[in-house]
DNA sequence: TCAACTTTGTGCATCCGTTCACAAGGGGCT
DNA sequence: AGCCCCTTGTGAACGGATGCACAAAGTTGA
């Protein structure tokens, strides 16, 4: 209840980072622990425990001392600053491989997140049913998100198709948009583009790999020594941040 | 003479664009034109010129001062950065809807990531036909992996299983990984990891989107006052593609 | 009540990435 | 040849993110 809490602006990394820790704490949760210290989170969500703290002290929830966190009042609080306490309408656009195991993705809506409709501009796939959802003309598109107040659009049509898919969902009042096709796209101020290359990923993979068999010749790469304070053991997790495009750490040590 | 170029490691944040350049070049080789500028980079990739000039630097790639880059050698350069001018052998355990989905996605095989073998644990699976090939049961893993050499392998199965997966594909001599279960993995040192979670894409934008509608009190979001050199920017993040130089057919939103 | 112990919250040093700004290099036109 | 103008390559300033170390705060048990 209006807990009052400081919404100065949460860093990009620690907004990239909180769903992690609403997974980590789901985990927890089910494990039947009431609480847990930013220690057995960090384990949890693969990240470092000082990390987790200041993370946490940026949402102003307070944990206490001596003893953690209290997972459900942590859980809600996370919740409530991702704004995922009340439901969002979404839209996909391409209705494709990728479009339809999206759509029949059970993993969104457990978060909060809900298809509402969907679009494709074949004609042969217009009518036919995605799982609960009849696939609409993209000139549909327009009045349907407009009308819903869809919020959030998916593109998973082709790179070409990409753009104008993007403006058109724009024009309805979409103002968060997640793309999945190989493509740069341009949004006007005030909308957010968050995209997902697959195609980059490997390429990235690509480059450690292929400097991995390299002699590495030059590379100097000092053997930084960390010192793991409670962190798992000789494995690595290696998450990769999500927002600008993180990654994993060299070989070294992590991130 | 051979090139000789510097390979002192370059940073993460470089690496993870240089398939963004790869792509852009492809598009400016497409319009026809033999060199291309920073600029004109910048603007097909969505990124600011400086930066562009100083990731190339990274590569040792001399641009021609007062002309740009030669199209043809420098995408040959990145590509042989990013050890794309071998091809990789991927292999994917977990032929669900996302697993096929990828498996029949064109966009790898064009950057040389060849999928040589799918698994499954579902005998109902097991057998069937994913384009060209046979979903193999996840007990042939080792074997197959390792007679292949496969070094990438793709995780496409429920997050329960992801771990056992993953510790399987690496005991099979797989030294990266790309993880779509929605979990944290483990791996030791020398393997890399790459995560993309679809989940947490959304849950980002939920953040941005709920800050939208808030009063937004306190919260900076800067007018960041920036003078464009030459580029189209004045937009979000944002790229696309681009035709060569400037001109883009995209309605200008300005700010 | 008090001492020992646990864990948070954060100041601080450091590192990495971004961007500006500018000197130096090079091409082409006259 | 010489001048002009374009573009690269990079030094340097800056800002954000990371992780350590430690004081403060609270718990537990006697
Ligand atoms: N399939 C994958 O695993 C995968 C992986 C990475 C990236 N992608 C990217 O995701 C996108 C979709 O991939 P896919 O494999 O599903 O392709 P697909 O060809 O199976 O599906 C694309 C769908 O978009 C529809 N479409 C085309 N133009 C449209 C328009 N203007 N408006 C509305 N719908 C339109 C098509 O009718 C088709 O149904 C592509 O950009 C692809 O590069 C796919
Ligand atoms: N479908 C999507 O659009 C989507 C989006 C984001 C994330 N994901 C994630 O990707 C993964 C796959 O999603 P999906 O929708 O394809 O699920 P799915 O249930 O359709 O497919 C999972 C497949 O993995 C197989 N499997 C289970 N255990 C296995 C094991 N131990 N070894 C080998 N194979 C095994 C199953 O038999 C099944 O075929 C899940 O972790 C999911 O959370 C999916």
């Amino acid at each position: 209840m209006s807990t009052l809490e400081p919404v100065t602006s949460i860093p990009q990394a620690t907004v990239a980072r909180l769903p992690l820790y609403l997974r980590a704490l789901h985990q927890v949760a089910e494990a039947g622990n009431p609480t847990v210290s930013s220690a057995g989170l960090a384990a949890a969500a693969g990240v470092n425990p000082a990390k987790v703290r200041k993370d946490l002290s940026y949402l102003g929830s307070y944990g206490m001392r001596g003893i953690g966190y209290d997972v459900a009042t942590l859980t809600q609080q996370i919740s409530a600053s991702l704004g995922l306490e009340r439901g969002w309408g979404v839209a996909l656009v391409g209705v494709g491989r990728l479009g339809q195991a999206l759509t029949n993705y059970a993993g969104f809506a457990n978060r909060g997140f809900a298809i509402k409709a969907v679009f494709d501009s074949a004609t042969d796939q217009v009518g036919t049913k995605v799982g609960p959802l009849t696939v609409q003309h993209v000139n549909e598109l327009p009045q349907v998100v407009a009308a819903q107040k869809i919020a959030i659009g998916i593109i998973a049509t082709p790179a070409e198709a990409a753009q104008d898919v993007c403006d058109q969902l724009i024009a309805a009042g979409v103002t968060s948009i997640l793309n999945f096709a190989p493509c740069v796209l341009f949004v006007p101020k005030g909308v957010d583009l968050r995209k997902v290359d697959l195609a980059i990923e490997l390429q990235i993979l690509s480059y450690h790999e292929h400097h991995k068999t390299l002699p590495d010749r030059g590379t100097r790469l000092a053997p930084r020594r960390r010192r793991g304070s409670s962190v798992p053991s000789r494995r690595t997790r290696a998450i990769s941040g999500a927002l600008p495009t993180r990654t994993t750490r060299t070989k070294a040590v992590d991130e």
